[in-house]
DNA sequence: ATGAAAGCGCTAACAA
DNA sequence: TTGTTAGCGCTTTCAT
């Protein structure tokens, strides 16, 4: 077992070797004051020589353990890897380790999984799209550093950084009806807890999508579809909306993923894509990018609600009293081969 | 800040509260030996009543810290999301918390990554498809209990989780030779190393390959392009493929990540598939059973991979001296809609 | 069966 | 600038 002749290197064993104080040792660890430049290259000799690392474990208990915790609701999601991608390009030159919790979808799950954070003293965490409660992420945060990814719905509390996702599924609809289609159906993201109506994107999303249709003059069009933000969901929205009385000519899938279920769905049918109707999604994830796909969506630039997400946490960490500060950032359209002017039938 | 006048509730706390001794509570949380029914119902009651929960960085430094690392060279490929299901699916009831680390591409990021987790006491790691060196790898065995997934080489340090990458490629290769394929072409995700010549899946899928050809009597039309395992990958060695004299009649991308890069460049060339050029994939992602793209692929079981290494880790860490296992899973041929007959020329 | 007490490896007051 | 020392919250001998 991991107990052999070679008992790990401490810090003890370092200051002994350097012929100095642990304290001295632990200075120059953490580049804190008090070391000289001459005593730091003793120490700093010492510890490659012994091969020293220091015990995060050990760490924990009295100070910081350099490890930040993000909470995924989804992995397979390309989305979110787009934003863990900006919050790895900002952490990956510092001392912290990024480490991922995934698979909790549902409120027991991010309990859990935010406890688990917690317990292992984290130095701060990233709650992606979560959909605690607002009193639980309040509390979170005045225990941990928190920034909060994709929820709208400001906190003293914690930063916020989140996407418009009101004025995005304006610019879904806005496209749509430019190219002359009236039917616009929409795929939602169920949703019945009433904080979560107000702050969850998906909820957004939906409410963004019914403004626009009546500022379009499509309010008699408003359409939707009630699943889930799975590719399962779109399939099963599509089928809904084929089933309804009068077809869409085109469908706004509330996320990428869910408009894979709906080219899924209407493949099945055998209608094609843009010809018998138009698909839209929201997220542009690599998928949506992918040449015979090419859909038609909207961007949130991941990438860099990853890296602003990251900068602030770091903020944070230094100073957990700063105010709290909310980025919205702006989604642009990106209009691709899935959208097309409806055939007159 | 995390600092407030609610300090966090400690065993100590617990104890004092339930009127018995630290020992006690440690006892009851772990379930130990020595703690009578009623101590237990006692020390349970005060634990629930004061919402305790044990500090995992301090048992960190004595015990255990219930906590599995799980290393992923890229999250954005959906076949290592397949294996993390099946990994959590066997810890979830357990008292283990899974954390991923990802984004380590190359040996410096990996090293950087093993020792986060070593650092951090963790009990146990998964390595997905490491590509640190064989010494490295046992290293870290030594060190804490260890599965490594999707590498060929035994140990007998370390557990070993692989998919039969061989037969795998031999099931593609088969598969289009008896559709009447001569021109097979493969891309390969390139390596020099020597040692991960003779490990790596990619390296051993590139000889299951040529093996396959030849065994079909089609040793002759041996063609491969050597890019990356990306889409990217896949693009650019389907653009060199296209680019050589004689244009192959279909092709055996190393992974279906590949095989998006693979499709993409076709579109864009205006090849149709499977009319005009077949392709295959191997890995089984959910994008290969996405309808409209329905790609021919190899199917690894990513889910029962990650279930058999989360059990053969948990009882590693039970028993620390048993002896090493292997555990080789057989592939399945999935096809698709992405390859058929080629078109006589 | 129960508890007292000694650390685990580190950081942070405080003294020198 | 340096070192001494007291913990952080838990587990674990070892008495009782």
């Amino acid at each position: 077992m991991p107990k052999g002749p070679d008992r790990r290197v401490t810090i003890v064993d370092v200051a002994k070797h350097a012929g100095v104080s642990t304290t001295a040792v632990s200075k120059v660890l953490r580049n804190a004051y008090g070391a000289s430049p001459e005593m730091q290259a003793r120490v700093r000799a010492a510890i490659s020589e012994l091969n020293y690392r220091p015990s995060a474990a050990a760490r924990g208990l009295r100070g910081q353990t350099y490890t930040i915790g993000v909470m995924l609701p989804d992995i397979r999601n390309p989305f979110f890897a787009d934003i863990l991608d900006g919050v790895n390009e900002q952490l990956g030159g510092t001392d912290y380790q990024v480490l991922i919790a995934s698979s909790c979808n549902d409120e027991p799950g991010e309990a859990h999984v935010t406890d688990a954070m917690i317990d292992r003293n984290m130095d701060g965490v990233i709650l992606i799209a979560p959909l605690s409660s607002r009193q639980r992420l309040e509390r979170i945060a005045r225990t941990v550093p928190t920034v909060v990814v994709g929820r709208h719905g400001a906190s003293a509390v914690h930063d916020n950084v989140a996407d418009d996702d009101f004025t995005g599924a304006g610019l879904i609809v806005g496209h749509l009806a430019a190219l002359g289609h009236q039917r616009i159906a929409h795929i939602e993201h169920h949703e019945t807890d009433a904080v979560r109506l107000t702050e969850m994107p998906n909820a957004i999303r939906a409410d963004g999508y019914r403004h626009a249709m009546h500022a379009n003059g499509l309010g008699e069009f408003v359409d939707i579809a009630s699943t889930t933000y799975t590719q399962q969901g779109g399939y099963l929205g599509a089928k809904q909306l084929l089933a309804r009385g009068q077809r869409p000519t085109a469908i706004f899938a509330g996320a990428d993923i869910v408009a894979m279920g709906v080219l899924d769905a209407l493949a099945e049918a055998g209608l094609s894509v843009p010809g018998d109707i138009s698909v839209a999604g929201y997220d542009n994830t690599t998928f949506a990018a992918f040449g015979p796909i090419s859909l038609t969506t909207v961007d949130q630039a991941g990438h860099q609600i990853g890296a602003n997400t990251a900068r602030m946490l770091l903020d944070r960490i230094a100073d957990p009293t700063r105010p709290a500060a909310q980025v919205k950032l702006s989604p642009t359209l990106v209009p691709r081969r899935t959208t097309a002017p409806p055939v007159p039938s």
